[in-house]
RNA sequence: GCCGAAGUGGCGGAACGGCAGACGCAUUCGCCUCAAAAGCGAACGGUUAACAGCCAUGUGGGUUCGAGUCCCACCUUCGGUACCA
């Protein structure tokens, strides 16, 4: 072939030969007919922003080889795409340029998916899924009502952030330093009616199953598991002083409620309007404003100065009849247990912190050996000690036992019960913005809240509206959209103007891509089952914990709704790292973005995906380098001028024993290169893969330097441009066919290992003394471990090492090393 | 703050508890050329006359015949922290 490597030239050609063959269009198998393993594996979709740089293309080439690879292993391989297209930025940018949601995004996602094309990243488009279109949002209504009818949806109290000025409610992103980024009034927390969904009913099961999931990176895991954040104890019920009134708290000690010197309430909790005493009520009103300024995040910060305000009201403990004050302070959350707390300083860090800065008793239920004294103590006493005032209980030690037995005393008494608390709290699903799936609830003055009849969905977003800053949701001004009969008595009524969080519309949308076209269901239930678990899901970490908690939860839920059989979504996740440039995450609204246009306008596609590849373990964030992409570009240059002429495809592969020393070695090593792509694509080092093509490359040259172009020579080329397949597509395509191949190369067979190549006729022994390198020797394979130790203590280094010293063991690795240990 | 990770040459990185720095980028030198680019070849952690030796994988300890890898503490950076997705 002798011409240059163009890639501008070829790439276009094979994209467009991909997409006319469908190589990569998966019909539903036949019923019954399961020949082949299926293989369903998807990146998480993307927002579409307009434009795919190098980042995206990073994450879609990973997902891209894995596919290509499974295909060429003879799976079925199902590899959709789809676009994450509700949500914030969309609106944002209607109000700020004029732009429709309902216009912008189409265009964004006809732009990207060109861009996508030019990577030659194959998706089987034929099930594309866009969440913002109402074929697809219409089944998350349906969906929703689903959980409804299950009792998984329900309406309640919940926290929103509020820009008093706009009168709108905010998005974390959009509050910065505790302000409204818009007009930089000071946001403060307000609690509205919002929808739920009963994520915390699940909370056991989700906790179980993620043992089962070792396919899933164990950080993952970990990070789900301290988010459900389970945890066994007791409700205690105190009586308020001089009232009829009563509150729970929920404790992990409750054999430290003899230590109790007072109660905190969070600062929202309903009891403290009625409980405060007058006296009191303005120095409450002005903390509970405070508090209402702050994020969560600054509220439970451990190293800030403990704050709070008497109520003036007492709490009466059960145990022993002790009247405690009852104080607010803002590290005591609604959201977590009951709301309440029994502060018992002894025993517990933040409340012995509070307890010294208010001048609050501390009084100790456990003491240490030598003991300590409550006024003098430097802080808490953390499990240990025996128990010298806690009732029926004095003389236990501080243990598990110790609780069980309080419980157990609690119950009996009718004081509390055992409780296991969750971390994880229910889903708040409502948003009061325009750019997403509306809840499909009325209101109906006669009836109360209503469902929608499921043949009434979808309820379409209107496209008239006014996008302007502050205010109420685009949503509820539409007189046309909110006015609506009630789908019982046919009276008036009106639309719930909440749209959904969009995390709810990414939950189920892999399960969409099994059954993309049906117009009766969301989904059809045996193609879900043939299809689901995904084999092979793929994301970046940011998505550890919310959106991965979340698709685990409708899993099972459907499941539970008997739609699906499988109450898991995804066998094996990985996740991989973002792409830097000057420093940031590489993205649009940053503007440090290179675009997936420009590159593969100036050095194609291959250049890129094998330069995305090689950057960085896949699992890592990694620096955007415009000199590695060129070097890149580079190893296909040799490679395609290693490949340009001679060689026979078609040839009758050569046995080991027919050939010379040197073409063994060449044939060995593209086999064991077969060997390593292969466990290197299925764990994910893709960088590897890469660095072990230059390394073949190199030795393929020096071999056809040295020996020409013998049948060793083009059966280490056949191998080589097999494997090179799944990272540069379009190159390995192009060389294959000018070399005469039948078919694309991708549809070809993933090729076997011989293992007669493998076996090595040396072997390089590593000589050690006290663990440092000495010597190196080389020895026929196969040796005995006693000639190989007398081999390795005759070496002159060793020796020299030695210096006459007798050693006092010798240990030897077999095949790789020996160490000498001397005293 | 809390939860989860990551720190190895000038840079990206490699390394089943067993040869630290594979592979590539950058740099320098050489070949080719009238010249340049491209291409090809060589050198390239520090110290050193040395390919001998010693030092070296964020810091400080520990386990081990042997630690970049395992354990403990600390420092720095990154992700998440429930309305960015």
């Amino acid at each position: 072939m002798r011409d240059k490597y163009i890639p501008q030239d070829i790439e276009p050609q094979w994209q467009a030969r991909w997409a006319e063959q469908r190589i990569y269009n998966v019909p539903q198998p036949a019923a019954g007919g399961q020949e082949e393993r299926k293989f369903y594996v998807a990146s998480m979709l993307p927002y579409p922003s307009g434009d795919l740089h190098m980042g995206h293309m990073r994450n879609y080439t990973i997902g891209d080889v894995v596919v290509r690879y499974h295909r060429m292993k003879g799976e079925r391989v199902l590899s959709p795409m789809g676009w994450d297209a509700f949500g914030l930025p969309a609106e944002n940018a209607a109000i700020k340029d004029g732009i429709h949601p309902a216009t912008r995004t189409p265009n964004n996602v006809a732009a990207m998916k060109q861009q996508f094309a030019k990577m030659g990243a194959m998706f089987d488009w034929e099930r594309e899924v866009n969440t913002s279109s109402p074929e697809y949002y219409r089944w998350t209504q349906w969906l929703f009502l689903k959980l409804y009818a299950m009792g998984l949806a329900y309406r309640g109290k919940g926290l929103v952030n509020w820009c008093p000025k706009d009168a709108t409610v905010l998005a974390n992103e959009q509050v910065v330093e505790g302000k409204c980024e818009r007009c930089g009034t000071v946001v403060v927390r307000r609690n509205l009616e919002q929808w739920f969904f009963k994520t915390t009913a699940y909370a056991q099961r989700m906790l179980d199953d993620l043992d089962g999931l070792d396919g899933w990176p164990e950080r993952v895991r970990t990070m789900q598991r301290n988010w459900i954040g389970r945890s066994e104890g007791a409700e205690v019920d105190f009586a308020i002083a001089g009232s009829e009134g009563k509150f729970t708290v929920f404790t992990t000690r409750p054999d430290t409620l003899w230590g109790a010197t007072f109660m905190v309430l969070a600062p929202e909790h309903a009891l403290v309007e009625t409980i405060t005493a007058p006296e009191r009520q303005a120095e409450v009103a002005a903390y509970k404003e405070q508090a209402s300024k702050q994020s969560e995040i600054e509220r439970l910060a451990t190293d800030k100065e403990k704050t709070g305000v008497f109520t003036g009201a007492y709490a009466i403990n059960p145990v022993n009849g002790a009247q405690v004050p009852i104080w607010i302070a803002d590290y005591v959350l609604t959201t977590y247990g009951t709301g309440a707390i029994m502060a018992v300083p002894a025993h517990d860090e933040r409340d012995f912190e509070f307890a010294r800065k208010f001048g609050l008793p501390i009084k100790l239920v456990y003491n240490t050996e030598p003991p300590q004294d409550a006024t003098t103590m430097p802080s808490a006493i953390l499990h240990t000690g025996v128990a010298v005032a806690a009732g029926p209980f004095t003389g236990l030690p501080d243990a598990a036992e110790t609780v069980s037995k309080v419980i157990a005393w609690l119950e009996a008494q009718g004081f509390g019960r055992g409780k296991v608390n969750f971390r994880l709290r229910d889903w708040l699903i409502s948003r009061q913005r325009y750019w997403g799936a509306p809840i499909p609830i009325v209101y109906c003055d006669h009836c109360g809240m209503q469902p929608l009849p499921l043949n009434q969905l979808p309820v379409v977003l209107p496209l008239d509206v006014a996008f302007k800053p502050g205010g109420e949701s685009p949503l509820a001004r539409v007189e046309s959209f909110v006015n609506t009969t009630c789908p019982a008595c046919d009276g008036p009524a009106r639309r719930e103007t909440d749209t959904m969080d969009t995390f709810v519309d990414s939950s189920w949308y892999f399960m969409r891509y099994c059954d993309p076209q049906n117009i009766e269901l969301p989904f059809d239930k045996a193609m879900v089952d043939y299809w689901m678990p995904l084999d092979q899901y793929i994301g970046g970490v940011e998505h550890a914990i919310l959106h991965l908690m979340y698709a685990r939860f409708f899993t099972k839920a459907l499941y539970d709704a008997g739609m699906i059989s499988i109450s898991e979504p995804f066998t094996k996740l990985f996740t991989q790292g973002m792409v830097y440039l000057n420093g940031a995450k590489m993205s649009k609204s940053k503007g440090n973005v290179v675009p997936v246009d420009d590159f593969v306008a100036r050095l194609g596609a291959d250049a890129g995906r094998i330069y995305v590849l090689f950057m960085a373990p896949p699992t890592d964030d990694s620096e955007w380098s415009d000199a590695g992409a060129i070097g890149a570009s580079r190893f296909l240059g040799r490679v395609w001028h290693l490949l340009d002429e001679g060689i026979d495809l078609h040839a009758a592969r050569p046995a080991a024993a027919d050939l010379d020393k040197a073409a063994r070695e060449i044939v060995g090593h593209a086999n064991r290169l077969v060997e390593r792509v292969g466990s290197d694509i299925e764990r994910f080092h893709h960088n590897t893969i890469i660095s072990a093509y230059m390394d073949f490359v190199n030795k393929l040259s020096d071999y056809r330097e040295q020996q020409g172009q013998t049948a060793a020579f083009n059966e280490a080329a056949r191998l080589f441009l097999l494997v090179l397949a799944p990272a540069a597509p379009h190159i390995a395509e192009e060389i294959w066919q000018r070399l005469g191949g039948k078919g694309s190369i991708h549809l070809q067979a993933w090729p076997s290992v011989d293992s007669a190549f493998l076996q090595a006729e040396e072997m390089t022994i590593v000589v050690q003394v006290n663990g440092k390198l000495r010597d190196r020797l080389t020895l026929p394979a196969g040796m005995d471990e006693a000639a190989v130790k007398e081999a390795a203590l005759a070496a002159d280094k060793v020796a020299a090492t030695l210096n006459g010293r007798q050693p006092t063991s010798v240990l030897y690795v077999p095949g790789r090393l020996v160490n000498v240990v001397v005293k």
